[in-house]
Formats: structure tokens, C-alpha cells, sequence
DNA sequence: ATTTATTTTTAAGTAAGCTTAAATATTTTA
DNA sequence: TAAAATATTTAAGCTTACTTAAAAATAAAT
């Protein structure tokens, strides 16, 4: 499939599950950055291929192939992503961006190599669940927002939920990294400020961050 | 630039290099499994773009930009034939097919990495050459065809000039790596079958095969 | 040196994946 | 609940990268 349409499918399967859980048009076509007009057209096409579902003017529902096909590209992304992390000295940002190309060109031969090589990893450095090749994949999560965590309390990060460039350079910088230990020391103004310390080191993180690190308890 | 475009000015480089050294449209159009048509049209527009010369039932002539766009895609290829050789077991024929794809979906950075995790290169397990990343490249060849190798003399394989995947399945199985040594222990039928040792093999080639694999002498 | 064959070019047309503008439907809010 | 705001759809049009068919030029062969 092109480009363009696993792209689509991708975007109605992550609205889906994480963001507005708004799967209309309009929501998707901002996620792609087309206009609304190509994001219905698209919907009609990928109907009559039968990816998912249309009814005019209600939210967009992938089909079982059109989650399949969803799942098979996200599994793709992630394992560049874990394969890149472990590979190469990069930001989780560049990683990122060099994923959401490759995705498209991976083989699943390919992918079952790179899995293989990884040791079938369930999760990949964004704490995100890496689908296996029958597009199984683990849905339980356990983990809050660290906006939601107690003042004294030990806990593991378990997401790192975003694609910002700044973020990932400041977690960089900070050991903010997926599965290491942090302890919430301080939390202040309201609670929109975190003061965390993670290995030696200790950070004030404001309410955007707060926000899109999620972590699990010790 | 688009996959077409990169796929356009790397067919005229190679078959600038190897093949029949003919740059017209129709060849280059047989290469990519277009139109003459097709070829002639994107001639035009990649001239405007000052990629390449065109010029009415002329052979095509990359410009030095072309040149560099061909080079820095080549080096793409290359890197990930080396890189996937290394990591994973697949057949050259396999890893060839995925460089294609991914070629077109590197960036320089990642490229980088992966030349640095190499060692940088200077060959890909092909014997071709890897550009450099000022699309620098290595021309001496010494190397002859098997075809003309001299019975009783030691060689080492210099190059493998095939995408043939049962010419590349026949390698995997008798030891015909890149830097492998031979010993051409017989030629016969008007040297058109060449029996050769190597590891502990030995094995009869056909005139097919034996054109194909380049050796330098030992 | 003509005829014949082959290549190249031109012309017209197609599908994919977009755009903007206008019409229509839905949702919000006063 | 009617008006206003927002979303969705339709319609028309664009670009890229192709296609086939026919015309024109070049190359090969008798």
C-alpha cells in the first residue's frame, strides 16, 4: 500500500486509542496536515477498499483490515525505533523521524529480522507496545501521569508521550529515559511544578511535561 | 527529491558506468521498466532542474548536481547492502531489495551512523564501491571476469555484478562472498564451464556465472 | 541510397493525492 | 430553538508520474 494510505490507517488507529478519540475527518486531516476535502476523499476511497468504514458526516472506524494494516505499520516504526535507540547514538526525536520514513519501506521479513535481533521486545524506548507479527499487541497499562504523581514516592518511567524536538533534547540532557527510576521530591505552585530526582540529578519539570511523562509505581 | 526522480538519475550514473554505457531515453526507460515515453518526458523536466543535460535523440548527461544526487543515493544503497549483510542473515538478493527501498528514505545523518558503525566502508558486499558523504567514490578496478581467469591461479572475488536472486542463492550456498579466494582448477567446453575450489568446495560454473563474479588476482 | 526497422518525441489521457471555494450538514451557544 | 460557528462534503482544478497511439527522426540493412 502507498505511503498516503498507511499513513491514514495510522492516524485513525493513534486517534483512536490515545488523542480526542475523534476519528472524523476533520481530526485526521489535522494529524496528516491536509485539508478536510482530501481526508474525506481519502475515506471514501479507503471504504471501497474496505479499510474501514464511512457514513457521511461520523467519526472514520477501521475495518479488521484496516487495523491489521494499522498495526503492521506501527509494529514496523517501532522496532526501527528500538533498533535505531539501541544502534546508533540519537535523539529519541531524529529517531523518531527516521522511523516514520522507514516504516513505509520495511519488508516484514525485515521486520521479523530486526525483531529478532531486539529479542522480540515488547516495548519500544518510548515505553510504546511494540504489535507482534500476527498484530497482537498489549494493551494494559497500568501507568499514570506524572502531573498525578506523589510528593515522596519512587516510581519507573513508562511512556515518554510525545514527538516534540525540545522535549526529547531536555530528556536527553536529564537521564529522562524510558524505564529509569525516578522519586518525586517536591511538587509545588498548585502542582503544575515537579521536582524530580532521577540518578544523581535533580529537576524541576513544569506542567507540560509533566503531562506527557507517564510513569508506573515502584 | 521524489523516489522517481532518484531512481531516474541513479539508472543513467550506473548505466554510465557499467552496462552498455548508453544513456538514451529507451534504455534508461528499459532499466526502470518504463515507457520510452515516460523517460523522454522526465528527461525534460529533470533538465529544468538542471540535474541533467537534454538535448533531441541525445544520450542523457547528468550534470555535476545530478551526479551528486546519483552518488549520495548510491552511498545509501551501499551503506544499507553492508550494513543488513552484517547484521542479519539474509541473502545479498534479499538485502538488495530492501536497499532499494530504503534508500530513497535516509537521511544524511542516518547515513552517517550507519558509515561510522561500519567502520566506513570503502565496499559493499557486492565488491561495488561506497561513495563517500562528499559523494567522492572509488574508480580503480582491477578486477577481471571469471570468465577470463587463467586455470591453476588463485583470485579472490572482487565483485558479485548481479541482482539475480538464484545467482545470489547459488552464492550463499558455495562460499561465493566478496573476498572469498578461489582456485580455478579446470576450464573446459571452450572455457565456457570454469571449475573452481573454494573453502572445500568444488564446483562447476556456467558461462552465465562466470561472467558476473569479477576476481583480482591473488 | 533507399527502404525498413528502431528509437525518440509529441499528444492525449489516466490515477493518486492533493488544493481552494462553495454548498450543505452538524454542533454550539446565546 | 434559532442564530452563529464549525465541520463535512462536493465540485473543480492542479501536479506528478505514468500510459498508449501516432508522428517524426535516427539507425540499420539490403
Amino acid at each position: 500500500m502507498s505511503v498516503a494510505i498507511e499513513n491514514f490507517v495510522k492516524a485513525i488507529y493513534n486517534n483512536d486509542k490515545h488523542d480526542i478519540k475523534d476519528t472524523k475527518p476533520g481530526n485526521i486531516a489535522k494529524k496528516l496536515g491536509i485539508s478536510n476535502a482530501a481526508a474525506t476523499d481519502m475515506a471514501k476511497k479507503l471504504a471501497a477498499k474496505n479499510l474501514l468504514n464511512y457514513e457521511k458526516y461520523q467519526a472514520l472506524q477501521l475495518t479488521e483490515q484496516g487495523t491489521k494494516m494499522a498495526l503492521n505499520v506501527i509494529r514496523k516504526h517501532r522496532l526501527w525505533e528500538a533498533f535505531l535507540f539501541k544502534m546508533f547514538d540519537m535523539t529519541l526525536h531524529d529517531i523518531h523521524r527516521e522511523a516514520e520514513l522507514l516504516e513505509h519501506q520495511t519488508s516484514d521479513l525485515l521486520a521479523e529480522k530486526i525483531s529478532e535481533y531486539l529479542g522480540h521486545p515488547k516495548f519500544d524506548p518510548h515505553g510504546d507496545p511494540i504489535p507482534n507479527a500476527n498484530g497482537e499487541i498489549t494493551t494494559e497499562d497500568t501507568s499514570i501521569s506524572l502531573a498525578e504523581a506523589v510528593e515522596g514516592k519512587t516510581y519507573t518511567i513508562a511512556r515518554l508521550m510525545s514527538d516534540d524536538k525540545e522535549f526529547f533534547e531536555f530528556c536527553a540532557q536529564n537521564q529522562i529515559r524510558y524505564r529509569n527510576t525516578l522519586t518525586v521530591s517536591k511538587q509545588f505552585i498548585g502542582n503544575k511544578m515537579t521536582q524530580i530526582s532521577i540518578g544523581s540529578n535533580t529537576i524541576v519539570l513544569n506542567e507540560d511535561f509533566t503531562k506527557i511523562i507517564y510513569v508506573d509505581e515502584n
